[in-house]
RNA sequence: GUCCCCUUCGUCUAGCCUGGCCCAGGACACCGCCCUUUCACGGCGGCGACACCGGUUCAAAUCCGGUAGGGGACGCCA
């Protein structure tokens, strides 16, 4: 006897499939083994001990932009494969040929990069399958674990129109699952012959246990008139091969997984754990839709949102750890697991993002968030060239803003000087007081060297000292002068920012306006 | 219609498995006060929930049953 036949025949022992070459393992308790041959020429059992080897995948269809939904269950995924040294993979669904496009493929890619999701095997795409999964499919025609239905479109949907009306679940019938005659000439479909009677059940790990009667479940069709496999076919055969151990996805699979766990039965190959997460609504508390605002994860980018915030507010939408609120990408890492994930559909809260998104600011590295808001500041016209120093502009903006967007909004005075004046702001000083403020700011500013904020707001003290000022009455007028308006960072931060050149031009300026009335 | 799932402050949630420490804790938002030259930051305080009904128990947010509401699925989409 053979190596090989012995071997085999070890195998035998075990459940293997497929008997050809590709997927050829077997189970020895909680471990997967397959032959393989060693460095002497001779065949051995390899183990590949994949069942406590973390797997993972998230497998978007590329039929839209990364959405906030998909990128949540991305990063779940990938907290866990990071927080148990496992392996998280990306795969491309797109065996919907029509509906699948190069760009989406790239959207998504690009929302996932930005986020920081890095994935350690693929991006894989269905679509380079084809020939495995029609293996496949005629491995289980071969077994009489699938048979070929001739049933027309227009006949399904006749049937299943009736069967709403009347009340019954508008399930396949059946028709071909007995039929003995063959017309390959005809159009088919493929159909996976499924149990009937009893149950199929499993342990959500999310969710607990879920089972569904196997009355409820048809014969659903693996291959389509055109030779192309349907998704939970594809699905069960890509997560078999690729090994996955845990499949996290949304829960609006649910309803699929029993009829995916048949097929793994059927196909002998071993059924993953599931983590079913729950949706993610909008206000209304309908289904996150376009129509609730922004969905797509660059979108958030381009509002000028930071990515640990939205990985910080997408990982407490639904998990938790006590009562922590802030998350730094190692804090999620080592905290994260699936056991903290809640069942139940969560609401999703912009005010709540933008609160995390000021404290990332807030605390961010000045310098990176200067180049992270050159973008925003240029959609606005504006250069920095010439003016003062943007990582002296950010630093008087950070506790002020919520987001990049709005950051570059009141960051946009410091390179154009106002051309008006908040006008009903003036209105509330004399005109005199207003003009002698000026001066006297003037002469103050030009007599000193520029010291720190401090300094400068002493020098503003002094100002109000000599002339009998209280600190609104100079302060608010200058703020309006330096910034056209009265929001803006304090006086010693704007006029330290903007130089004392810039700062007694721009009093000047305002001297003129006043002048001018 | 049928099946599956879900239900703690407006929102995100802790607590639920292992009943008493919970007349339910934290966070966002909101309101008020303080700080303050504006806007913010920050500090302090307030408002505010166990969907409902019944059962088990000395004791229930926690266990059991039912009801209601919500969501999802039912495709030659994924």
């Amino acid at each position: 006897m053979s190596i090989l036949a012995r071997w085999s025949k070890v195998l035998s022992k075990f459940k293997v499939y497929p008997p050809g070459k590709k997927c050829f393992w077997g189970e020895v308790g909680n471990a997967i083994v397959a032959p393989q041959k060693n460095t002497a020429g001779s065949a051995q059992l390899k183990e590949l001990r994949y069942m406590s080897e973390l797997r993972v995948r998230f497998a978007p269809s590329p039929t839209g932009y990364l959405h906030v939904g998909g990128a949540r269950t991305a990063l779940f995924n990938w907290l866990l494969a990071k927080n148990r040294g496992g392996t998280f993979i990306l795969r491309i669904e797109d065996t919907d040929v029509e509906r699948s496009t190069k760009e989406s493929v790239e959207a998504i890619l690009e929302g996932m990069k930005w986020l920081g999701m890095d994935w350690d095997e693929g991006p894989f795409y269905q679509s380079d399958s084809f020939p495995l999964y029609k293996e496949y499919v005629q491995k289980l025609l071969d077994a009489g674990k699938a048979y070929k239905c001739y049933c027309t479109t227009d006949e399904l949907d006749a049937k299943r129109a009736l069967a709403m009306e009347e009340g019954r679940k508008p399930k396949y019938d059946g028709t071909c699952r007995e039929r003995s005659g063959q017309c390959d000439e005809q159009p088919y479909v493929v159909r996976f012959r499924a149990p009937q009677g009893g149950v199929t059940a499993f342990d959500d790990l999310i969710k607990g246990t879920i089972t569904f009667p196997n009355e409820e479940l048809d014969d659903l069709i693996i291959q389509r008139t055109d030779g192309t496999p349907t998704y939970n076919f594809c699905v069960v055969i890509d997560d078999a091969s690729m090994r996955i151990t845990i499949v996290i996805r949304g829960d609006d699979h649910v309803n699929n997984t029993p009829r995916q766990i048949q097929l793994y039965e059927a196909l002998g190959f071993p059924v993953p754990q599931f983590a079913h997460v729950p949706m993610i609504l909008g206000a209304d508390k309908a289904r996150l839709s376009k129509r609730h605002g922004a969905t797509s994860v660059i979108a958030y980018r381009d509002m000028g949102f930071l990515p640990e915030a939205l990985n910080n507010y997408l990982v407490r939408l639904g998990w938790s750890n006590g009562d922590d609120e802030i998350f730094s990408r190692e804090e999620m890492i080592s905290k994260f697991d699936i056991s903290n994930v809640g069942r139940s559909p969560s609401v999703f809260n912009t005010e709540k993002l933008l609160w995390l998104n000021a404290h990332y600011i807030k605390n961010g590295d000045t310098q990176r968030l200067a180049g992270l808001l050159l973008p925003h500041l240029s959609r606005r016209g504006v250069t920095t060239l010439g003016g003062p120093d943007l990582m002296a502009v950010v630093k008087t903006l950070q506790e002020r803003a919520q987001t990049l967007e709005e950051m570059a909004e009141r960051a946009v005075f410091y390179y154009n000087a106002p051309v008006s004046y908040d006008e009903a702001a003036l209105a509330k000083f004399d005109k005199e007081l207003l003009q002698a403020v000026c001066t006297a700011v003037t002469e103050k500013l030009s007599s000193a060297p520029l010291g720190d904020i401090a300094a400068i707001d002493a020098l503003f003290k002094e100002v109000c000292a000599e002339n009998g000022w209280k600190m609104g009455q100079v302060g608010q007028p200058t703020r309006i002068a330096l910034s056209g308006g009265t929001q803006a960072p304090g006086i010693g931060e704007i006029v330290l920012t903007l130089g004392v050149e810039e700062t007694l031009r721009r009093i000047q300026k305002m001297k003129e306006h006043l002048a001018a009335k």
